[in-house]
RNA sequence: GCGCCUAUAGCUCAAUUGGAUAGAGCAACGGACUUCUAAUCCGUAGGUUGCAGGUUCGACUCCUGCUAGGCGUGCCA
């Protein structure tokens, strides 16, 4: 699509030139051409408002204009238009002959599984951190959304040529971790018949907290009571640390997400960068002392007030190590670094900006999405609450064992990371548990892989049928006659377009759609035409080409999101 | 109060980033298996794109003002 793209830019601009020598249109230069792919057929291959767009410099109506470049189009020199027509308020709609179908099915089937990528990035190296959860607890079900979001990014991010890697930033330091040992202490204390005992406020009260509690006494007794109430606090910090990271990293493993580099808050914090940072932001008069705190000027790059970066107990806040870690992974050479906050860090986007401002950094250099929250509905309309310190919150795990159970562990994770990102990532999503399950069997992810699965059905009866497929030079691509013949290819021509979009706009939700849209005309030319006819052995070779094409094209997809590829069901 | 996000068919969402007649799935109704897999297909029905203005050849898309919902607004992360 993309380089017959250009041959019919460079047509139609060679035509406006020619318009311009002459004196027939009047403007400073030849305007860059916006072409639309057509919805429908009616409208050609490639559609461009390019005239509408000239009307106003050119002073003349846009039919007047599009009359005019098609007058200067020599069709017999462009065999590969077909014809152009001009159709409602100017619009040029351009009929392409069939060669550049052909021309499509033959790059898939050279390209194989690289079809649809490209060398866009030139290798730039991109970082994606996402998730980043606290290490206090399971994963939730927004985590399962970034996790599904972020991984498709990197993998759309590398088809296109960059080098782009995953990376998961813990936050083993700080005061959310301190709760968490002091709550494992008080569930820990209890455990050995202690009384009147509370979590702490803003505490940690999940069930798990409690049975790894349990465990500890399980293994060890009382043994820890032996320690001070600080060393062990800090003991069950870090084992809780420790343990709850590690039940993360499983859960990932279980979603198919893998990351690259997993960073730790407590590293950097004890790398000095911070303390650089500080002397830094003081060297440049962004801080100032109020209160018995150190406080950052960020009322200076706009926001509504300033904020404290060292409180009054000498430790630092987040956003020290925070912007030292973004410090670092300049300093590891990312050419760009593109973050997934949580709704819940909203607030900090705009901080975070203005710290990596601070440290020098161009402003575009960091970039953050927010992935929106995703409510949990019941079949009855209620949201359920999924505070993570209520204790009440569903967890990525115990939504694939609810699918598993519907469905089986891997159509579980398949429907969950589809279900995650078929929604563009600024929306919120509602995602109604009891529907997916109940509607498993027509799901549209089902709907896609069984589109591959037919597609290996036909080579499986292929076999059977001792029918070989030839190499392309001997098949005659004319006998790909009929309209749906064509829409589907002409579907397929788009695929290397979209995952480029995708990839330029963080939209991953595209390819999902895509894949469903293609699957959506794969369906209907199977059940109306038959492939494998013995006695048209010419049209069989044909199609077949055009079924593998389309099978290549669905797995390339759905390889690309994450989602297993089928080859029966 | 201020900031961010959202509002499109009964429900959940799309819309090639400003293009032609706003599209899918689910739910509803009626049809199609002696066929390469019926987890499929064909047909019917469903709309003042939250409201009011503005920008221009052209707006679901951009701007302004409303309305409703969600989230954020900590010396937590």
């Amino acid at each position: 699509m993309d380089g017959i793209k250009e041959e019919i830019n460079n047509i139609l601009e060679g035509a406006i030139r020619k318009a311009i020598e002459i004196g027939e249109l009047q403007i400073s230069e030849v305007p860059t051409i916006p072409f639309s792919p057509t919805k429908t057929p009616e409208h050609g291959d490639l559609a461009t408002p390019v005239a509408l767009g000239l009307a106003k410099q050119a002073k003349l109506p846009p039919k007047q204009i599009a009359e005019t470049i098609k007058k200067h189009v020599d069709l017999d020199e462009h065999p590969i238009i077909r014809n152009i027509e001009i159709a409602g308020p100017g619009f040029l709609n351009v009929y392409l002959s069939n060669d550049w179908l052909f021309d499509t099915l033959q790059a898939i089937y050279e390209l194989e599984e690289n079809y649809g990528t490209c060398n866009k990035g030139m290798g730039e190296r991109i970082q994606i951190e996402f998730v980043s959860a606290n290490p206090t607890g399971p994963l939730n079900i927004v985590s399962g959304r970034a996790a599904a979001v972020g991984d498709t990014l990197v993998n759309l991010f590398n088809a296109v040529g960059y080098d782009a890697i995953r990376e998961y930033y813990v936050n083993d330091a700080g005061g959310q971790v301190e709760k968490l040992g002091e709550s494992i202490d008080i569930r820990y204390r209890q455990a050995l018949g202690e009384e009147k005992l509370e979590i702490p406020e803003g505490g940690y009260q999940g069930d798990y907290v409690q049975e790894f509690a349990e465990a500890i006494v399980d293994e060890n007794g009382d043994d820890h009571l032996k320690l001070s109430q600080d060393e062990r606090i800090a003991y069950f910090r870090d084992i809780g640390i420790e343990y709850l990271l590690g039940q993360q990293k499983v859960s990932l493993e279980r979603f198919r997400v893998c990351f690259d580099v997993w960073s730790s808050e407590k590293a950097i914090r004890e790398s000095g960068k911070p303390d650089e940072i500080i002397e830094m932001f003081r060297e440049k008069k962004y801080l100032y002392e109020a209160d018995g705190a150190t406080w950052f000027r960020m009322t200076d790059f706009g926001d509504d007030k300033d904020c404290v970066v060292i409180r009054t107990n000498g430790e630092y806040t987040y956003f020290v190590p925070d912007a030292a870690y973004h410090r670092d992974k300049y300093d590891r050479g990312f050419h760009k670094v593109i973050d997934l906050f949580g709704p819940d860090h909203q607030g900090h986007v705009f901080r975070l900006k203005n710290f990596v401002k601070a440290l020098g950094l161009e402003d575009d250099w960091l970039e953050v999405d927010i992935i929106q929250q995703v409510n949990l509905v019941d079949s009855d309309g209620t949201r359920l609450d999924m505070s993570k310190r209520s204790g009440q919150f569903f967890t990525l795990d115990s939504l694939i064992d609810e699918l598993a159970d519907a469905v089986g562990e891997q159509f579980a994770v398949d429907v969950a990371r589809y279900f995650f990102l078929m929604r563009a990532n600024n929306t919120h999503l509602d995602f109604n548990v009891e529907l997916a399950i109940t509607q498993a069997n027509e799901n549209p992810v089902f709907y896609i892989q069984y589109a591959h699965a037919r597609c290996c059905s036909i080579f499986q009866q292929a076999k059977e049928q001792q029918i070989k497929l030839r190499s392309l030079d001997d098949i005659d691509l004319e006998y790909l006659t009929e309209p749906s013949e064509h829409e589907l290819i002409r579907k397929l021509a788009e695929y290397p377009s979209i995952v480029l979009s995708s990839a330029e706009g963080r939209e991953a939700h595209r390819i999902p759609h895509y894949l469903h849209e293609l699957s959506g005309l794969f369906h209907p030319f199977y059940n109306q035409h038959r492939v494998l006819d013995t006695d048209n052995m010419d049209r069989t070779q044909a199609r077949l080409i055009l079924i593998q094409s389309v099978q290549t094209v669905l797995a390339n997809g759905l390889r690309l999101i994450g989602i297993s590829v089928p080859e029966s069901m």
